[in-house]
DNA sequence: TCCTTGTTTATAATTATTCTAAAGAAGATT
DNA sequence: AATCTTCTTTAGAATAATTATAAACAAGGA
């Protein structure tokens, strides 16, 4: 169970004061059993159905872009108009199921270590990152 | 050298009837030496410059897709406000220089082999796909 | 040539995202 | 607590990518 003290320090590290509003996104966002994928709208959505209280859109949008820039969300690289985002910042892939547009965690230990035998001359590598698409 | 009649033909398995804005978009992707990855923009301005001519951005938009569904353009995952596509159809994946927001081809052999150690019932892999950001 | 069907085009509509500016809340200082 | 400054929320406007529309036009077959 993450404590409300620990949103606010969150906010805290992310340069946001903790506002009613942001603690209820947090809620939303770091306050389950299992991580899980979404979009802003889909939060924006939650945040309303699961604390009952509404908040504005541009609100979401500024929170998690800030929680994105921290590190406390991970955005993830897929071919979509909508912009999905990660709870699970730690180092992992993804399926996505195109038929259902559903994704779904792939443990780092589930995908064998990736050798990337190239190199661009004064560029480091960043992150890696694996996308399984799956079908029928 | 690609000939027109080739791009005829890619054409007619889209579905596609040959018309001249649909051939000058097909000169612009694949009458060249290397491929190359190119968003809707990108293609439309290209087509003006290098043809001459000029084709509306739905022309390019309604072309790209049939192609793109036909199997002779694929989509690259990535994370951007536009939709990249590259003319390389094979199995490969993406460096993606995240401060130039440039991409750059990374064959197939220059990622070592990926094992996926995870199923998920009733459905298979289509693709696998690897996008490794770079930084400074 | 005529006819049917598919295509192009400019423009409108839609959708995701970002910006703006005014009203309100947080935190520090006294 | 009263006050002050700075940050935040919000609705709505602005922007940008993409898709839809409908009228003028072109392709291909009879």
């Amino acid at each position: 169970m993450t404590s409300k003290q620990e949103f606010i320090e969150k906010l805290r590290n992310s340069s946001l004061r903790p506002t009613k509003q942001r603690i209820n996104i947090c809620e939303v966002l770091f306050n389950r059993d299992k991580t899980f994928h979404f979009t802003i709208n889909d939060l924006f959505n939650l945040v309303k159905d699961e604390t009952g209280e509404k908040v504005s859109l541009a609100t979401v949008y500024n929170t998690v872009h800030a929680f994105h820039k921290k590190g406390y969300l991970k955005e993830i690289p897929i071919n979509s108009n909508q912009t999905y985002f990660d709870t699970n910042v730690t180092d992992h892939h993804h399926f996505f199921d195109v038929k259902e547009e559903k994704l779904i965690d792939l443990k780092n230990e589930d995908v064998g270590p990736i050798e990337i035998q190239k190199s661009i001359p004064g560029k480091k590598i960043k992150s890696v990152e694996v996308l399984v698409k799956l079908e029928d």
